[in-house]
Order: C-alpha cells, then structure tokens, then sequence
DNA sequence: AAACCCTTGTGCAAACAATCACATAATAAA
DNA sequence: TTTATTATGTGATTGTTTGCACAAGGGTTT
C-alpha cells in the first residue's frame, strides 16, 4: 500500500469508528461531525480527523462526514467488504459460545472449519452447522476450504503447536484465546483476546484506588 | 503507593511477566534473567528491566531475577494476592462460557453471582453453581455478596444501561465484552473485550499484506 | 583481595502518539 | 456578491513509550 506507517492504534479505531456509523446508519443519521463522532468513540475529535486523513479526505468542511459514504469507505480500508473464512481450533465452553457468537457473520466473518482433538466430539455436527473435524484433518480442510483466519481457543498447554499447524496450512493471521504469548515467525500475525490480562488491569486499578 | 506515572502498558505486560513466572516455577526453574523473561513474553529485555524498576529492584545483578519471589512482588503490585469477587451479567452463549471458564478461579477471580432479564433463565442454578438472579435484583444483590468487579456479557444495546446500574450499584470496575463503547464516569474504569476490533485488525493486515 | 564475569538498573535519545490551534474551504444568509 | 458560520485537514507542539548503551554492583575464581 502507499504510505505503510500507520499507527495501530489508528487500525483500532477505524474498527471503532465502523462500529459507530453502522449504529448510526440504522438510525438514520445522515450526517456527522468528528466531534460527535469522537464522543461515541470516547476519543479526542482532532484523532478522529487525523485517523482518517491517513486514508484521504473524506469529509466535507463546515459540514461533517456522510455517514454511508464514511462507513463503506472505513470498510474498505479495513478489508470488511468481503467475507472472511476462519477455522476455530478447540470446542470447549468458550469454542462453543464463538461459534454461536451471531456478531461475526454479521461482520462479514464465519467460521466455515471447527477442529477438536476429542474423539467423543470429532464427526458431531454444530447447532451452527458445523461438522467437527479432527485435528489430523487440519492441514488438508484448512487448503480445501481457504481459510483465512485460524481461531485459537484450546487449552493454554497446546496453543502454540496449534499454531504451528495454522501457519504450515497457510494461514498468515491467528486470533488467540489461549493465555499464552503465541511465538510467531516473521510476516505472520497474531492477535490476542485475553480476559485475565484484562481483569488484572481491573485489580491493579482498584488496589491503587484504595491507597 | 507513589504517584508516579506507570504507563498503562507497563500494567499489562506485568500480567504476561506474572503468567509466565507462574509457569517457569511449575517447571521448578528458580532463576530467570530479563532476557529469557523478555523473550517467553515477546518483548524487549529494558523493557522487562525498566517496567520492573517502576516498582522496586526486584533482581541481582550479575544473576537475574528469582522466580518466586519476582512472581509474588508481581502478584502484589497487581493485586492478586486476594480474590477477587465478580458478577455477570448476561447467560448468553458467552455468559456461560466465562461462568464455566476454570482459569477465572486459578487467578483468584471468581463469579459470585449472575444476572439475566430472561425469566425462563431466572432462578435457574448453573453447572458452576450460581443460581441466576433476575436484574431486578443487581442493587441489592452487588452490595449484599460485596462485588468488585461487573462483567457485562449482555447485547450491545444493554451493554449502558447495564453499566449504569452496576455503578449505582457501588462497582468501581466493569469489564465489558458487549461490541460498545461504554461511557464512564469519572474514576470508574471499564476494559474491552473486543473480538471483532481485534479481527478487524487481522483483516486489516491481511488486505495491506496483499497489496 | 584482586580480577573477571555476568546481568541488573537507568540516563538519555529516538520513535511514536495525542492534542492544540488555526488556516482552509464549503455552505448558508444577508 | 459579500459576509458569517461551521467543521474539516494539518503543521506545530507537547507528551509518552521504547530501546540503547553503559555504569553499577553482586557473585565467583584465582
């Protein structure tokens, strides 16, 4: 792409901002300003402009942002005008409720594989409509149904070899449930989702607060 | 505890330092150099030295830094040397998941009750063991059981006014895994657990690397 | 007790990120 | 057509975070 140095928290925000104007959409506005923007956000509206000017000029002086226009072209930067083929590795409680989880189709992402190791789960068909497969079948399924993205959600213990699979199938981004840092080799992404990293930044918080 | 300025980063990667700790000492080793320490948790070595001297000097020159008791000043800065007593509101698919969820109970974090709205939900009792209390009951409830923590695992649409009750309630501190920026006042704090941002920076990448 | 490791703790510089403040341009009103 | 009004786009500025490089100091060997 043209100019690659773009801050990542800049990504973050596109993906808020998103979030926002579709709300907005479903309830009609037309138009909106940085500022209220901004305020939806809870981000300063001088870093909403500037999010966007990375990208073009999007708005209209003295007016403010259309809304529809802004959306599609947020979506665009992001790469959320297509849809995206994920594989969730690891069908226990948390496998299930992502699966089940209805935001992600709405996004524009589906899960389209769903491995496990256990044999009492391997062949069982999904509410949502998978069919699990085992984990030996990874490597072939994840070429066969081009996925795009592996979903760890495995114990903590077996993620990274999960991993190793991923990226030997092909799959250059990982979005990580397990609590480990997941090594990765050059050119390949991860994300992590990490609820105690989370909480712990609560307790931190609250321990201060009460000092 | 000293005023000074921790950046919130800093914070976060003492709960991987901590995580990994725990799991070095699972494997009985009892010394541990900021090298290695940087390297299991994907960071850079000053980094681990200089976030670690924000609170004290923890290690011996020439030697590292002992796993136990690095492991345990950690716990102490962050607050995990207490539990930690949360509510949930919202059994969806995610709800029980995070219920169910054992690594909770291993940080000292535990689910001391639970809230929905739906009535054929209310009343019930969980694997887990908490019997869900209908909403109605949150204000009482939170300050009875003395709750520190409101995880909200409603839709985004009641993910505010969900929020709102918790803080009247007398919580301090919410995680949220609702897709909503959720406003809070002053001195309460709120952490995002955000899977689509965190895909939506995944299919970022993915379309940059392609270009 | 001196010389030699080794790894911490930290001053400083560089990179990065957020914010301010205003020139710029579009629209509407006079 | 001119003036007023409004909100964008952006250069300048301030603030924050990271990483380098090395002095400081504990441990070990001779």
């Amino acid at each position: 792409m043209k100019f690659s140095k773009i801050p990542s928290a800049t990504i973050t925000r596109l993906s808020l901002y998103s979030r926002a104007l579709e709300e907005l959409l479903q309830e009609h506005v037309n138009i909106i300003a940085s500022d209220k923007l901004a305020q939806k956000c809870g981000v300063n509206p001088a870093q909403v402009r500037k999010d966007l000017a990375y990208f073009g000029e999007f708005g209209v002086r003295g007016v403010g942002y259309f809304v529809k226009e802004l959306l599609f072209e947020i979506k665009k930067i992001l790469g959320l005008n297509r849809r995206w083929r994920m594989a969730l590795v690891g069908i226990g409680n948390l496998g299930l409720a992502l699966v089940a989880h209805d935001n992600f189709v709405k996004q524009g992402y589906e899960f389209v594989a769903v491995f496990d190791v256990d044999p009492k789960k391997v062949g069982r068909r999904l509410p949502s409509g998978q069919t699990i497969y085992h984990m030996d079948e990874l490597p072939t399924v994840v070429k066969d149904k081009k996925i795009d993205i592996g979903v760890i959600a495995t114990p903590a213990s077996q993620a990274q070899a999960t991993a190793r699979l991923l990226i030997e199938a092909g799959i250059k981004a990982i979005l990580n449930f397990a609590p480990v840092q997941i090594q990765m080799p050059e050119g390949y992404i991860v994300e992590n989702v990490d609820f105690t990293v989370k909480l712990d930044n609560l307790a931190y918080h609250l321990t201060m607060e009460a000092v």
